[in-house]
Formats: structure tokens, sequence, C-alpha cells
DNA sequence: TTTCATTAGTGCGATTTCCGGACGAATCGG
DNA sequence: CCGATTCGTCCGGAAATCGCACTAATGAAA
């Protein structure tokens, strides 16, 4: 049993009424002492005196305009009280296959700035941790506080590396030290599949859900899961390998070493080289999803077999976690064809009573939804 | 927000610091009050007066026998305290398919008396329910403070009523409300998968751990999932189906209402009914198990047959929780082939570092499990 | 045997914190 | 202009904690 130097338990009782009235602010944005009151449920004195308390050491502020008193117009308008703007924003970084992304937003997750460049990652994780390390610099105003960052590969919950065989050329990198070491802020790193799922949990289309599944459709296929409101990591930090479910014993080899695995038959690379022989153009993934919204039938009928794929392994997934909720995102994410398999072979495939219990919807961030999660991630990092 | 009728704060903070010394008296054992002053970094005084409190109104008691100074052997031998002995012992009722079993115990855990009936339990929930009332009724020396149940079937979280389908002469029955109407105290129920899992998580094979997927195989084949040392429920309480997971699109129909069903393919009915053939002897499941025992060859590849199917919708299930433990319990689950089959399937299936991070290993309680959870279920929630 | 050192437990006064009531401040409506 | 209403602060009392002093009980040393 831990036994840390305790502090004083009158101590200790007034730092938790300190915490009840800040965290109060904080959800609840800026309010009146009288606010404070009713939802503490402590007295207009010890409030009153709290606040002056926070306002002495800076941590809270009077705010300028005043608001209307509780009911009816009558009585006096209260002072409102905020919490002070902490100091420092935070930044995401998102390191997709093709690109790099850079958000950087103050410490309410509202986005000043964001910038996407093209690049080839694969290869050189040192470079790339270069030029977004620039990225951030140039674009940050203020001194950071936190960094967020996303990375396309699962890494290693203790060592925080990327583990073998997915990306190349980050072979055995730590990509947060690394970029703590340029940056000289904490850097957080998770995989997109993870930090996705917090960016839809909380700016989008998963808000107030608390079990929930995200899927990344992409260059490969990772699920991020909330369970409880929380992200699930796992015993090691790797859950959510739903591209690594076996779908055919005498499938192709996996770049994670097994065969027959989903992600073999499911990604933007696979289904690009399906498609290939068929069209005279070089294809991309933007360009099939043109294709898919204008009807063309060898996309549509693709996509579909694919999200049927996707779909069944989802549903073996629901029927043992029961969430509320699964969210379709990743660049292919945003096909039709592929949303709409998805839901149907769910509903197809899962036991009838978990499948009431579920909707199926796509993601509502786009290919903005890593970026977000990291923001999301730094802030949630540097609030504790 | 819900605002619940606020106590004092300092009546709170007295309320908490009481609590602070139960619960660490309910953790450790009896000790002396300056064992307290060091396990709570509360003031001598301030225990002092709270652990008189305490024995005013009877939950605590001073025992009779003294400790030891805190170190060395120089120094007033301290008087012990304890907590009183909770009034009132608890049940746990395990309804299997063929058997009711009923266990009474104390509030610690400790079971005072355990008895089997057989019985066929599928047709007639209200019979089955009167003969278990009546069992624990017989076998309490004391009144009861609760009494958990296990039930072979999905209860729905909201109704608690037993999912329709699956057992057919308890359709929209809630076995706790209707056991509790016989008993008069406060019935709490669960599956036999979580049950089973509780039980290993309390008292078995998976102490400690905190990620833990218990399968228990027998009439039919469910999952109990622990993740972060707390049961996943799901969004309407019936997470776990792995039996429901899709093993092939041409299966059999199954009781779920789905075709494909795992269940159809493992579960004690169905493999006696694949091996019976073969045999002169009437099987059973005692049988079946003494002659894998033995090594019977037909059991043997039955059994191992079993155990990859299983293994292999688990591997799947662990490539996406990334858990620590597999448990595998249920009566099939002491098969040493079903269990060796299970592990290599895990193994072969799921990916290379999820394999690495995961241990499989066979429950520890038997056929016990479902009773000693619901004991464990009955004395948390009276706990709250 | 006596004395000292050490640990355990309790009583008392001081301190901290919280709360309720009284009071002034600010606004609306008549 | 005045009452009604709400907001915020000041003051005194109540509750809880803590440090200190004191007694109790035991082992070890003299």
């Amino acid at each position: 049993m831990p036994s840390l130097p305790h502090a004083s338990s009158l101590e200790r009782l007034r730092e938790s009424n300190r915490r009840a009235i800040t965290s109060l602010l904080a959800v609840e944005g800026p309010m009146s002492r009288a606010d404070l009151v009713r939802g503490t449920g402590l007295s207009r004195t010890t409030v009153s005196s709290l606040v002056g308390e926070l306002i002495g050491t800076g941590q809270v502020v009077e705010t300028a305009d005043r608001g209307r008193p509780h009911k009816g117009g009558s009585g006096r308008p209260p002072l409102l009280v905020a919490l002070a703007a902490p100091t420092g924003g935070v930044a995401g970084v998102d390191i997709g296959h093709r690109h790099v992304r850079v958000a950087v937003a103050d410490r309410r997750g509202v986005v000043l700035a964001e910038r996407t460049e093209p690049m080839d990652v694969d290869e050189n994780g040192v470079a790339v941790l270069d030029r977004a390390a620039r990225l951030v610099e140039q674009m940050a105003t203020e001194t950071l506080a936190a960094v967020g960052m996303c990375v396309p590969a699962p890494l290693d919950r203790r060592s925080a590396r990327v583990r073998t065989g997915i990306l190349p050329g980050w072979r055995e990198l730590s990509p947060a030290e690394e970029l703590h070491r340029r940056l000289g802020v904490p850097v957080f790193a998770d995989n997109d599949a993870n930090l996705g799922a917090l960016a839809e949990l909380g700016h989008g289309a998963a808000r107030g859900a608390t079990d929930v599944v995200y899927v990344k459709v992409a260059s490969g296929l990772g699920a991020g899961i909330v369970l409880g409101g929380r992200l699930h990591r796992g015993a090691s930090g790797i859950a959510g390998e739903l591209g690594h479910v076996q779908v055919g014993e005498d499938g192709q080899v996996c770049r994670c070493g097994n065969r027959g695995c989903l992600e073999t038959l499911v990604s933007a690379p696979r289904l690009l080289d399906l498609l290939q022989p068929a069209y005279d153009e070089q294809l991309s993934v933007a360009r099939v999803l043109e294709l898919d919204a204008a009807g063309d039938a060898g996309v549509r009928r693709v996509l579909s077999d694919a999200g049927r794929a996707v779909g069944r392994a989802l549903a073996d997934l629901c029927n043992n976690l029961n969430p509320e909720l699964v969210v379709v995102g990743g660049s292919l994410g945003a096909s039709a064809s592929l949303d709409e398999a998805i839901r149907g072979s769910v509903e197809r495939y899962a036991q009838p009573d978990t499948a009431a219990a579920l909707r199926v919807v796509p993601g509502s961030l786009g290919d903005r939804a890593e970026v977000v999660g990291a923001v999301s991630l730094a802030i949630a990092r540097v609030a504790v």
C-alpha cells in the first residue's frame, strides 16, 4: 500500500472544494458565485472565500461582463467568474502515410491554425519528425503546453516505440520521445484509430456515447475502442487490431506475420490494386470516392464487398462488446457504398439483440479526425 | 446535472474519514488504532475519536487478543479493532441447465454450506425458482443480507428480464424480481459467463489481473469480459456473446435467430450428438471427460476441433481487446484437449504481438465458478 | 529490581474550515 | 421612490482536525 506524504485532512477538504469549483468552471464555462453555490452544494460563504482565494492565486478571474440574475429579471446581476485562460496552447500532429498535418489549438480545443503537407512518411521516420517539428514551431504563436501526436502504427505501451514490421522506416523509433527532443515540450503519441475515436467522441459523431467502436478504413484497417467513455488500450497497448482478424486460412501473408488477415483484403492499396486493371486512368483514393459517388458499378461492387467483410468482423466484435455505436471513419469511410455495406453486414451477422442496440454511422470529422484527436489527447494529458 | 441534497461539507469529511477507516479494516483485517493512523494519514486523535464513534454505533469492535507493537518488541502492545461481523450472510444461487446449486457464505466470501440438486431447469422457470428459494431458506442459518444469482441466459440490462429465445420456460421472466418476492431480500442476477469471470477474478486463476476474457464452454458458449478490473456488460448488458460469432454462412440455424453461430458447432449437446453414434454406451459430459483423460482418440479429436474453433474466434477477440489472460471454464473447460487446442489456436491466429502478451489458462474453480461468482456479486452489491 | 526507551491510546486547547444569518449592493417593476 | 429579488461579503458559532501533554503497558538495559 503506497503511503504518500499526507496533507492535513482539512487542507485536503479545502483542496477538494477548490477542485469542485474549478472543474465546474471548466465544464460549464463562466458563471456567477451563486451558480457555483447551486452547482457544488457548498454555502455562499465558502464559495465566496474559495473564489477569493482562487482569484488571489490567479487561477480564476472576474470577467468584465455581468450575467443575468438566476430567475426572473429582478435582482442584482451577478459578477461572473471564469477560469483564467491557461497559458500555453497545444498542438496536434497527424502523421499519415502520405502527409503530415499539424493543428495548433487553445486549451479548450478550438483550432487556431491548421496545415497539411504531402510527404512520403513510411521510409524515413527521422526526416519526417524533423519536418513536423519545424511545422509546429512555425505555426505556434505562443509556447505550447503539450503536443499530441498520431502515429499510423501500433505503439508498445511500455517503451512507446513503434512495433516492428509495420512502418519500415520507423522501426524501434520512439516518436513521442523524438519529437519531445526537438520541441522541448511534453509529447503524447497514440495510433490513428485511437485518436480518431477520441476525436469523434469529443467533437464528432460519438459525442455523449460511452461504448463506441471507431473503425478506420484507410491505408490500413484499425479500430479505436471506447468503453465506459474511456479508450481501451489493452494489456500491452495494442488493442483494436481489427485488421488482423482472421478471414481466410489460405489468404495472403500479412505484414504482421500472419496470413489471412482482414487487412489483406480491405485497405486502400489493396482496393486500388483490385480496381486499377479495369480503368484506363490512374486511380487514387479520391478518384475512387468520386466514381463511387457517381455510381460507377465496378467501384461500388468492390467497396460493397470490402464493407461486407469489415461488417462481418465488426459484427463478431459487437457481439462480444455490445456497443451502442459504431463510427466508420478513415479516407474510405467517406464512401456511401462502404458505409452501407458495413451497416447491412453488421445487422445481418450480429446477434439480433446486439444489432437492435446498435447504430452504425459515418464519422463526421473526415480526414481531420486524427489531428483533432491528437489535440484532444494533448489537452487531456496536460490537464492531469 | 443531478443535484442531490447536499450534506454539510464537514459532515461529509467525517463520513469520508470514517469510510477510510472501515475500508482499511475491511481490506487488511483487524489492526490497531496506531496502524490505522499509519494507513490513513489521519492524526492519532482523529482516529481515536472516529474509532470511538464506530464502536459506539457497533460497526467496529475491540478484539480480545492484542497485537505486537509496531516495530521491535518494545513498547505498549496495541488493542486491536476489527469490523464487527456484518449481520446477515449472503447466498449465491447458480441455476444451470440441469441443476440448481446454492451456497451460503459470510460477508467475507467464506462459503459455509453448499448444496447441488439436479433439476430440469429449462422448461419451467417458476417451479425452479420456487425450489431454489426453498433451498436457500433451508440452508441459511441467519437472515441474509443479499443473494446473488446466476442465470444461464443473457439478461436485459434495463428490465432484468431473460431475453427471448434462449430459455423457453423463462421467457420474459425477471428472475431477480421473482426470487426477491420469494425471499424478501435483495437479489442480484447476472449470466453464467459474467459470474464465472467475477469468480475467477476474485478467487481463481485470474486473481490480480485487470484485462481478462473468461470463456465458458458448457451447454452454451459465452464469455465474461473484464476490462480494467471491471466487468464489461455493454450498452444493453449483453456483451460477451462469443457463442454467436459467425463461423459459417451456411451453418445451422441457431436459437438466437441467426445461422452459422459458433455455438451451433461447439456446445455440450452438440459434441455429445457428434460422438454418440460411435459409442455403445450412453455418453454424458462427465463420461466424455473421462474418455478424454484416458486418451480416447475420437473424443480427443472432437474436443480438439471444438477448441480450435473457439480459439479462432477468441483470437479475433483478443486482437481487438489485447487482454493479458484468457481463462477457460465451464464443464468442458476441464478437458485438457479442449484447453490445449484453444491455446494453440489462439497463438496461431492472434497477431504475434497480441499473442505474446497473452496467457491462456484453465479456470481453477471448475463447476463451482458460477456459484462463487454469485456470492461475490451479492457481496459486491450489498457493500455499496 | 529499577530505570529507561518505546509504542499505544486519550484528553484538552488551538486552529482550520464550513455554515447560517445579517447586511449592503444592484437591479426590476410598480 | 419603494418594495421585491438576487448577489456577494462580513461576522460569529459549530464542527472537525491537529499538536501537545499525559497516562498506560511492555521490553531491554543497568
